[in-house]
DNA sequence: TGGTATCATAAGAATGATTCTCATTCTCAA
DNA sequence: TTGAGAATGAGAATCATTCTTATGATACCA
């Protein structure tokens, strides 16, 4: 969100916020989901060899996410700590993804089903997705 | 689980339970997770290509299904009627996964979370599947 | 202000997973 | 048994992604 605290959190990793880099991350900023690479060339001025090599390095710098959905092809987001913790509302057919974010209630619930689940299986968890799964209106 | 149920539900949908088919259902059957390509490749006298077009005609008859991890690589396991409705563990680092069963109780609550989530972003289920990311030992 | 080391970019080649093609083989029903 | 349609296997083709390399930009130090 915040385009300061992510400069900052950038120039503490050792990593300049160019202009590349900064439309890669307005684009993501601005889109309702994970995007893959070629929607991100297809609406941005900066070749895709760079838009490949921007969110790797946006990613280990912890700025993006990546995501997988059904149609195997990758797909960036920016961090939760910068989006927000949310969820995905995936399309069986094309892949398409969308934010979903559940009241705090809901994420309560699902915490505890997480943590409960992770204890019988002894795993120390770094994080959780539920994706739901339907067929988008484009798709039916 | 079941020989006889699958062999039947592929009757019904006109497709032939060969042996490749079968030796790959039984691979999938005997996993306690989703298998790569390769990982069925090596351990199945059958040939990639075999393995691709039968694991698409499965995913076709609705025998198998499709998961794609962090790795970006696709992985193949057992349609849920056959296996059961479970969940993934996922490492964030190999991408490897392992099933997950909910007790009941844990089942209940995500159903409520993601039809109380799905209801207010209007649209009709098909399915939802919880991944909780880790890493796993041989990572760490 | 110039020099230099480091980082970033862009184009295209290389890789690796997946899909397609096609000639051959198998199965089943007539 | 035979013929049609289905399945197989080898390799070529495709597509997303990664790597390489040459070039350009930036920051820092004198």
């Amino acid at each position: 969100m915040d385009e300061h605290t992510i400069a900052r959190h950038l120039e503490d990793h050792g990593v300049r916020y160019t202009a590349a880099r900064r439309a890669v991350v307005e684009a993501l900023g601005s889109a309702d989901g994970p995007r893959s690479v070629s929607e991100l060339v297809a609406g941005l001025a900066v070749p895709q060899s760079s838009v490949y090599r921007t969110l790797a390095v946006l990613a280990a710098a912890g700025v993006v996410a990546t995501h997988h959905g059904p149609d195997g092809v990758a797909r960036f987001e920016l961090a939760e700590w910068i989006s927000g913790h949310h969820h995905h509302l995936v399309c069986t057919e094309c892949g398409a993804v969308r934010d979903l974010v559940l009241t705090p209630e809901e994420e309560e619930h699902l915490g505890a089903v997480v943590a409960g689940a992770a204890g019988r299986a002894r795993v120390s968890v770094e994080g959780h997705t539920l994706e739901i799964v339907h067929r988008c209106e484009e798709c039916r």
